[in-house]
DNA sequence: AATATTATTGGTCGGTCGGTCAATTCATTA
DNA sequence: TAATGAATTGACCGACCGACCAATAATATT
């Protein structure tokens, strides 16, 4: 009946994408809905399975696209330091300011380790899982490092130290909510800094008061 | 048509809850259906809206029975020690085997948090949010008593001393599967161990060399 | 034994889901 | 300007969703 005028192909591929990210990070793989992702994008159904094969190879491309960006943090984390104490601030502050600034992306990472393994396709978890693989083989691989080097101590095993790095920086952003419950008046802001400082100080030193 | 004899309504009920509960924590408040828990329960779909008023009510009342279990453990957590040290392994020990124990109680936890704020009925979040509290401000209290008693680091706030020691904890159960994808052979009942061990030594002493 | 109450069923309702298709409109080109 | 191809639409499909209801079978009460 009518056909939207300007726009080219690409335009309206990435309106839909947009349109879709929000929509899944929103509801889920599950909860998401295709006529609540053509309401976001101003466009009808249909549209969306002229340029997307189905609802699945939607979602399947926002994740590839959104684990894109690990590249550059991973690039930024395995930088080197001759201080390891300054190592440990300068990973995590790169990695805390990355989900700090892509809260799209946490959201996501949050449904797909809910959804993980119930796919119909688990072709499509392959570059998640391979993605993730890396992160945790180079975080491991630096670990082992900065150990052989005599910067770390030397008697905890590498993959549980990075897997502890990982925990202290990625869970802050969904159990923030439960501590701004209590004794508000701080701002989100406010309180992102000083958990990072929290979480360097702690990693680094530990929290038994010294003797 | 006919009726099953001898189930006793408490029988019903409970067969239902838990039947809804393996439902919820296999695909979320939206992706599970009605006819999936029936079919889990070896009942119709109609029996379910004879026990509960609806699908939203059933998993209300599953997660407040869930949340009932954290009374125990905060108790557990909140004992006191003599040594600093040796309650800081009491308290990590006491948390990682409880969600060790409970991984679907861990599940429900991580759909809840996905899906939080989304309920059409508020008042339902209420419990959750009245049970998170309470952990939360007990847990920052007792972090300050033993700061004031002279046995933790005084330079840091307890809040997010705190956050710091749940997010150990519980982002370990979600993250494993990364890690089991590297360097496989150890069984998952070790490899949590190891982690437990990793983590109380570095928030006790930190992860620096120390010269 | 007759009656009332409770537990359970099959059937059905309106609504939404993801997906398909033919028709229509715009942009390009001949 | 006419023809062609790509982009977009509305209408529609079968399947499933949560919810409801009348009928019925089992149990409890009288």
């Amino acid at each position: 009946m009518a056909r939207k005028p300007g726009n080219t192909r690409e335009e309206t591929r990435a309106a839909i994408l947009a349109a879709a990210e929000k929509e899944f990070e929103a509801n889920g793989f599950a909860g998401a809905s295709l006529s609540g992702i053509a309401e976001r994008a101003k466009i009808t159904k249909s549209l969306i399975h002229y340029h997307f094969k189905s609802k699945e190879a939607l979602w399947q491309e926002i994740k590839e696209s959104r684990f894109a960006d690990y590249a550059d943090l991973q690039r930024q984390i395995l930088a080197e330091y001759d201080d390891a104490r300054e190592f440990l601030r300068q990973s995590f502050t790169a990695y805390f300011t990355f989900l700090q600034r892509n809260p799209s992306f946490l959201r996501l990472m949050w449904w797909m380790q809910a959804e993980h393994g119930r796919s119909q396709h688990p072709q499509h978890d392959l570059v998640v899982s391979a993605s993730m693989r890396t992160l945790v083989e180079d975080g491991i691989r630096l670990v082992r490092d900065l150990q052989q080097r005599g910067q770390l101590r030397g008697d905890l095993a590498p993959r549980f130290m990075f897997a502890a790095f990982l925990s202290l920086l990625r869970h802050w952003f969904v159990a923030r909510r439960d501590f701004a419950l209590v004794e508000g008046g701080e701002s989100t802001a406010a309180a992102d800094q000083r958990y990072l400082e929290t979480i360097i100080a702690i990693f680094s030193d530990g929290v038994l008061a010294r003797p």
